[in-house]
DNA sequence: TCGATACATTGACGTATCATAATATCATGC
DNA sequence: GCATGATATTATGATACGTCAATGTATCGA
């Protein structure tokens, strides 16, 4: 909140708006949900609840580091937060709007999910 | 889609099992958003409804090439549909949840634009 | 204080994916 | 047929981002 020009309204449309802002923060903010790791993470915590990183990396299956730098990157952008207790560090789904995004993509894909996998665009796959 | 494991049902949970695949598409979908261009066409769509590839160039102020590209990306995912009328292509939202999807991410990000911002792991700006 | 456990961070490296220019295709009119 | 305008595709190069190993930081117990 901020630091958004004066009162610009009705403007030129493409550059250097509000409006590229809010559409750049929404690419980004998008991306953090298009990797495999991140969303593994969301899911996991949206069906068990709030988890510390052992009991992620062991639910996931995958390094500790790896696990470590995808879960910054959920909380940098608020998909989750966290809570120190003791030696262990417990991460929950911060916005309960987050499940309504999985759950609408959910609806979405399942009629377009053939088309998405053959998009060659996008290897996935990471 | 078949081939998923027979009566495996409280499962090791982290290998090809059809819920493995079902976040790969969902990872490729929301990746479908993440991109500033791809974005700036699914606004203008929503807002102004069916447009062709010139009139999305003009609206958009970037060179065709980059234009098209993107939109065979959105095309393929399911984002968008089109349909030719003479020597036009005209482009439209094919599913209603797009919109929902969008709308729902405003809200979020209008709590969390700045943090989202200051990601470092997600340098946008492509 | 020391060691062990839990987690975070950093940096080097590989690859996916974006931008761009050039070329190809498709429809229309002459 | 050929030319022109509208759009799609392809190839090349640049770079953002994910991975991994190593290291750093914090907390607890002895």
């Amino acid at each position: 909140m901020g630091a958004v020009e004066p009162g610009a309204d009705t403007l030129p449309l493409t550059e250097s708006s509000g409006v590229e802002q809010r559409l750049a923060v929404m690419a980004k903010f998008f991306h953090g949900l298009s990797d495999l790791t991140r969303l593994r993470i969301v899911e996991v915590l949206l069906a068990d609840g709030e988890q510390n990183v052992s009991e992620l990396v062991a639910l996931i299956g995958q390094p500790q580091s790896r696990v470590s730098n995808h879960l910054a990157c959920l909380r940098w952008c608020g998909y989750v937060g966290s809570r120190r207790e003791g030696k262990f560090i417990y991460y929950r789904i911060a916005d309960p709007r987050v499940r309504e995004l999985v759950t609408l993509a959910r609806g979405v894909i399942a009629d377009h999910s053939e088309a998405i996998l053959s998009c060659t665009r996008i290897e996935g796959d990471r």
